[in-house]
DNA sequence: GACAAATGACTGCCGAGGCAGTAATATCAT
DNA sequence: ATGATATTACTGCCTCGGCAGTCATTTGTC
């Protein structure tokens, strides 16, 4: 979880041509789009969204305690965490708990309702994945999840602030 | 374009323990999130939206030629992509025009402006890709570009329909 | 203690995507 | 030819995420 991801920054950035690199976005978009539209309707059935159930797995195995964990974890607005929380409070999954030390913070629990639910759910996420991952073998997951980790640890340095220098005005 | 990803099915979908596999779509909303945002950042004053981009994009090369094609190869709503060429045409960047064989139709084309414009936003983009993908060998983009492949692929198959079997109900 | 700044939860507003439905046109079966 | 079906573009409606602002509370400074 707090593995790092190195950076190796001395090298050129490739020497692909763009088209072959702009497909990259266009990739992530249809695989991402594939993976949450069947998350989401396999989890229809529980009357649950793909986003409700990862905010539940998150809360469940300590990965955040508060809704404003979560945003930054989730890199999620807070606004729609909070309607995200209330409709899982509504549901009876999650509960809120004002903490006493600080007032202004209000912990998240898994209700048993929830932690009840959850194998089911997780069974259901595990299958989405695996089907998208069918052929593949555990080093190329790994590999997958490594460059990943490093495009994200990428985008969140500063942009390399190139100066417009000559010719940029339209 | 045309490549086929190869889905060896015989293999197991990976032995690795569900954690593990969940965390995939994590990282790959993380990613994406991370690409997308920083694009709409660069791509702002220039008025556009990286999707309207990547419309533009996929005309001026040649993807699609229509809206409907463009909803196919994006995997996008046939609605939001009329309302997204409105506003390219709106901004004198395409041009709608009724196909005279099939009156249903209605060609796109990009407009003189849109051409022109098409350069920087294409350094725009591949800047952005670039900046995520810093520290890549040309082998590894390579790789990462089959694993979305091959992911989307699987994700086109119908599931794998297991029965619920036994006590699947809540 | 008084004030400013920061933090956390929450709310209203806006833009955008998904869904369902419509109108026009084309295709196909009979 | 006629009717059923499909396809294309388009339009409301709904939901949801992002943004900005509010309120309460805490922390830090003087």
């Amino acid at each position: 979880m707090n593995r790092r991801y190195a950076i190796r920054a001395e090298s050129r950035p490739s020497t692909q041509p763009s088209e072959e690199v702009l497909s990259v976005g266009h990739l992530m978009g249809r695989a991402r789009a594939s993976l949450l539209s069947r998350l989401d309707a396999e989890l229809e059935r529980f009357g649950l969204t793909g986003m409700q159930f990862a905010v539940l797995k998150h809360l469940a195995d300590g990965a955040a305690r508060t809704a404003a964990d979560l945003s930054r974890f989730m890199q999620y607005d807070t606004g729609a965490m909070t309607r995200i929380v209330d409709r899982l409070e509504q549901r009876g999954l999650v509960r809120r708990e004002r903490c006493r030390d600080d007032r202004r913070v209000v912990f998240l629990r898994v209700a048993p309702a929830g932690r009840a639910q959850l194998p089911r759910l997780m069974a259901v996420g595990t299958r989405v994945l695996e089907a998208h991952l069918a052929g593949f073998s555990a080093a190329e997951i790994t590999a997958l999840k490594e460059y990943l980790g490093r495009m994200i640890a990428n985008g969140q340095l500063p942009p390399h602030n190139q100066p417009p220098s000559a010719g940029a005005a339209a």
